[in-house]
DNA sequence: CAAACCCCGGCTTT
DNA sequence: AAAGCCGGGGTTTGTA
């Protein structure tokens, strides 16, 4: 639910990479521990699926406590002066609160035999570190406190045998009585945060709120702190309404601040992606425009980006100025990926096209900055649009390192749903075809990858889009005006070369491995019981081209495979495609219309297209040797009902309107069918009207 | 090209 | 907190 979505929606963020990091480790941890489920980043999410994820965790507390507090106390010492002493610190650590625990147990438990020597070396030195340990530990705040609650939440979180239910509520009551007072001193320190974690977990919402109420004042330093933004993230997501919106409240205002922090930003994105409603979503983003918008939340409310800074120049450098600091820092610290940056940045690439020849050296600056982490941005709405504009304002230079950039991740690239749309805008904009179709073209059209590609909605369109261009029927509107408007951008600077050659370019190059890679491709019957497939293969026919080969050869070859396979054998049998697959007829129906004829709904008739470029093998051809196939051998009364009898009326029409002599022999054979023409079935009545 | 269908987010209920 | 309902948008499918 709530974390998964978090996971999809930036697959690719820095945020995702740490937890990759973790479950390298949890697995390593699984093995050696025989722990059901990997800890993870998104662990305090994760738990709401009750008991995996609390057990993973509680297992490693369990040896950390274990290890440190009986042996090693060096390590947790280290932790806790970490958490303790100086928040600077431990967000320079790159691991979170678990890793940070998995890492240090992890080494004790994979080498034991250290261990040993370890100890018995320094035995001394050990119990006088034991010892200041304790008393440090004791001299803090609530010291004591915090050792009994430690102690209670040990028996909180064990798992063999998980607590029953009232157990656990006895627990955690006793937990409550001894913590209420002293919250505050509990949630910035690795261990004790989880222990309040857990209550909110378990607690009933009356607790929850106290808890958010004694909390009051310290959110800012809970986001900012290496343990405490889990618990922050926890309470986000158990608490009610009214604690997020306390929650909100006091970290409005200090959302730049926090995005420039390392522990800080993932709150604020997890805020925003999860959390908000698209209102308060703009709300967040406005408090990057600048002092004015974090002070006062209203300030600018039901204006957009454009609007403010058409109000005065002033306001424009410090709006620009103020989104361009709070994206570059998080770029810089490596959040790239992240969707509220995407949503900031996506303003700040309004303001810039606004005037494109007034900000140049912003745009110069802007697309250098992203470069490098160009792919970054590919997988989120927001992110593909700036994407897009980026690829439309580069120069041709600029756009060669964006090409490297976005090649990297390609499958993703071309996968994605807001992915495909910025490959479709670079087929769109960049002159240099033999760069693009080096970097891309050469891969997508495989045996091993085109079948995939072309059966999946949004990984065909880059290829529907060299083949047929922005197509309505594979384009809609809103998606087809947004690329018009990034060729556009395009064509007010960098692109110089005509469209239509551009294109043209791309598809003769293309043409010839695509069909190669679909006729060697292993399971061709399979893609056509694949609507989108399918469709994208009878589009692929229907394309012209001055490739000879694949006039001469390929299509021919192509065109026969979809023959044997879709009109030849039992037609009443259950496994005949044209019978078993509903949108196959159409298919068939699209060969013999091939590109010279169609369906005019007005009318409801077949008629000829002027001016189209026909294709070898499809239209007249297709249709006759059709006919050849069904009259041939006295298959005809299987083809007078349903969907085939709908394929003969296509092939009757387009034959009829070509004159061939077909069209005449089919209709007589039709004609000595006539008393098994039923009135009851669609097709069959049509063909009874035509004869 | 229109009807049917599916998916998603927001809302209400239990 | 989870499950179920509803409306809207977009996509798919069927058509004569």
């Amino acid at each position: 639910m709530g974390n998964k979505s978090k996971g999809v929606k930036r697959p690719n963020s820095e945020s995702l990479k740490p937890v990759d990091k973790n479950l390298k480790k949890a697995k390593y941890n699984n093995r050696k521990q025989n722990l059901p489920s990997p800890p993870s980043e998104d662990e305090p999410l994760q738990e709401s699926e009750e008991s995996s994820d609390e057990l993973s965790i509680s297992e490693e507390d369990d040896d950390l406590d274990e290890v440190s507090e009986k042996e090693e106390e060096d390590e947790l010492d280290e932790l806790d002066d970490l958490d303790d002493l100086d928040e600077e610190v431990a967000e320079t650590e790159e691991a979170p609160q678990e890793e940070d625990d998995d890492e240090e147990v992890f080494v004790e438990e994979d080498s034991p035999k250290t261990v040993d020597p370890n100890k018995k070396s320094s035995k001394e030195q050990h119990s006088e570190q034991r010892k200041l340990l304790s008393d440090r530990k004791l001299q803090r705040k609530s010291g004591a406190q915090v050792q009994d609650i430690k102690k209670l939440w040990e028996k909180l979180r064990v798992t063999k045998p998980t607590p029953s239910k009232q157990q656990r509520d006895k627990l955690c009551d006793e937990i409550w009585d001894l913590s209420h007072d002293v919250i505050n001193d509990l949630v910035l320190k690795h261990d004790a945060s989880r222990v309040v974690q857990t209550l909110i977990k378990y607690s009933s919402k009356d607790r929850r709120d106290k808890i958010v109420n004694s909390l009051k004042g310290s959110f800012y330093q809970l986001a900012t702190s290496a343990y405490g933004k889990y618990l922050l993230i926890k309470i986000l997501h158990y608490g009610s309404k009214e604690s997020r919106a306390v929650i909100v409240n006091e970290l409005h205002g200090k959302l730049r601040k926090l995005m420039r922090h390392k522990e800080g930003a993932y709150v604020v994105e997890d805020l925003f992606v999860l959390y908000s409603s698209a209102e308060q979503k703009q709300q967040m983003i406005r408090e990057f425009w600048g002092s004015e918008y974090a002070v006062f939340k209203d300030s600018g409310k039901d204006k957009t980006v454009l609007d403010v800074i058409h109000e005065s120049s002033e306001k424009k450098q410090l709006i620009m100025q103020n989104l361009y600091g709070t994206i570059k820092a998080s770029v810089e610290k490596g959040s790239t990926g992240f969707q509220i940056l995407h949503a900031a940045m996506r303003e700040y690439v309004t303001v810039l096209i606004d005037d494109i020849d007034s900000n140049d050296s912003a745009i110069r600056d802007f697309i250098d900055l992203l470069s490098e982490q160009f792919s970054e941005l590919v997988h989120t709405q927001e992110g593909s649009e700036v994407a897009c504009t980026l690829l439309a304002l580069a120069n041709a230079k600029e756009r060669k390192g964006l090409v490297k950039s976005l090649k990297v991740h390609k499958n993703e690239l071309i996968k994605n749903e807001y992915g495909n749309v910025v490959l479709i805008t670079l087929f769109m904009v960049v002159d240099d075809t033999v760069l693009t179709y080096k970097s891309f073209g050469s891969e997508m059209f495989t045996p091993e990858l085109l079948p995939e590609l072309i059966e999946n909605k949004f990984s065909r369109r880059p290829i529907l889009y060299i083949l047929k261009g922005l197509d309505g029927r594979y384009f809609a509107p809103n998606v087809k005006k947004a690329l018009i408007r990034y060729e556009k951008l395009a064509y007010q600077k960098t692109s110089k070369k005509d469209k239509n050659t551009r294109r043209q370019e791309l598809l003769e190059k293309s043409i010839e491995p695509i069909y190669k890679a679909l006729l060697s491709t292993e399971d061709f019957e399979s893609l056509l019981t694949k609507n989108m497939a399918i469709q994208s293969i009878t589009e692929l026919i229907n394309t012209p081209t001055t490739n000879e080969k694949v006039n001469k050869t390929y299509r021919p070859q192509l065109i026969q495979k979809i023959f044997d396979k879709t009109i030849k054998g039992d037609v009443l049998e259950d496994y005949h495609l044209l019978n078993k697959i509903p949108f196959v007829s159409r298919s068939i129906k699209s060969l013999i219309q091939g590109n010279t004829y169609k369906f005019d709904n007005d009318s409801k008739k077949v008629i000829e297209i002027e001016d189209a470029e026909l294709i070898p093998g499809t239209g007249v051809e297709f249709a006759e040797k059709l006919v050849d196939e069904v009259i041939d051998n006295v298959k005809l009364n299987d083809w007078i009902i349903g969907q085939p009898a709908f394929v003969l009326v296509n092939a009757l029409e387009v034959l009829q309107l070509a004159d061939s002599k077909k069209a005449k022999i089919l209709k007589d054979q039709l004609k000595k069918q006539k008393k098994n023409l039923s009135k009851d079935d669609k097709g069959s009545k049509l063909l009874l009207e035509f004869i």
